[in-house]
DNA sequence: TTTTTATTGTGAAAAAAAACACAAAATGCC
DNA sequence: GGCATTTTGTGTTTTTTTTCACAATAAAAA
């Protein structure tokens, strides 16, 4: 499933090059997978190729985006406009995969006066935006310690997913959907293996 | 591995909460892991508890920086000073880590005048600081155009780990450690598993 | 039209990861 | 000090994931 997602981001890459076809090793290698777990993954959603000139590029693409777009467009919020609330809401990424930003929160009231095209809001509006745009998923960039109390209030709000960049670990119940996107771990994961390659072969 | 990153997040909540000892299956519920793999993953480090009370908490702490810092200090460059790379210069996190980021740099001349920390250079330094800090890994952040040649540039200048925030699938050999962050993918991800919560139990 | 070739699609095998189950050990209570 | 209880540590089983192997098939070539 994140896989599906890699192998959508390489077929865009590929379309934007011009590229019509891809055999399952093409985009095995463009996506650091081996071509027959490209395959395997494509026949699970029932994709098929052709069996000599590969898959077609768009019908791919049109095909993922039946995976995940069965629903329409999206309407989500960002909590937090400092600087990571800001990067999201400022990728253009979102509008072609039909992920609507409809508005940003902030306790800091000179956050508010941003201008943007995304709207800064004050946190006692939360609640009514959710409603008015029936928001299911909210992402939490706020500082680590608001992170649980912003958390518990989106889910009184009923929001049922969330995107957590606050290094916390947030307790929700089980029904939750919850992602936990920690970027210190991820720049320390590779350091780590940065590290391990170097002691294999010593200089 | 990645376990052993967010068992020492729960860790650190826990020990600024006061908490002396851990049971596997605290540290379990607090992680979202199962008690036996908790343990099972402490066995692989030769990390070892008492059979009655647990784990110490700052035992365990630090055995996770032994895991992770043997070599001390390590310093980093971010490149692309926008709102990811900034956000990431003003992370306080990495300072407790033994994480330095050391500089930034920009083709834009308006941001090298950001006041802050952490230097913000031109592209043209870039060589020079990494020889000068000794730098091995570094985050890039600059818009998906621009991407894999900034990766080529540092590959060229001895860097052999890569956190690549751009939305784009970075080709490099086998012998670099990369991590591709897509915060695009992240998000939709939690999308995806919502509306299939909501497909199951249909209102 | 037949043969060759390249590539898919998938059942079977292998490997890896996770869960199970229980012995060993430490603690505290009697 | 001995017994009951709790929690670790790890060998075994189960499940999941990945890789292997090869038949089926479409295109190209002869």
């Amino acid at each position: 499933m994140r896989r599906i997602l890699l192998y959508r981001g390489s077929l865009l890459q590929l379309q934007a090059l011009g590229v019509k076809r891809v055999y399952s090793y093409t985009l095995g290698k463009e996506t650091g997978i081996s071509a027959q777990q490209v395959r395997k993954d494509f026949s699970e959603y029932q994709i098929k190729g052709n069996q000599r000139g590969g898959y077609r590029v768009d019908e791919l693409i049109s095909e993922m985006e039946n995976i995940f777009y069965k629903k329409g467009s999206q309407n989500i919020i960002i909590v937090g406009r400092g600087n990571i609330g800001s990067s999201l809401a400022n990728y253009d990424n979102f509008i072609q995969r039909q992920i609507n930003i409809v508005a940003t929160f902030d306790i800091d009231p000179s956050k508010q006066r941003i201008r943007s095209e995304i709207p800064v809001y004050t946190m006692e509006r939360m609640e009514e935006i959710i409603d008015r745009f029936g928001v299911r998923t909210a992402i939490i960039a706020v500082p680590d310690m608001a992170a649980q109390k912003v958390c518990d209030h989106l889910l009184g709000y009923g929001i049922n997913g969330i995107i957590n960049f606050a290094p916390v670990i947030l307790k929700v119940s089980e029904d939750i959907i919850i992602n936990n996107v920690n970027l210190s771990d991820e720049i320390e994961s590779v350091i780590y293996c940065v590290s391990l390659t170097e002691d294999e072969c010593p200089e």
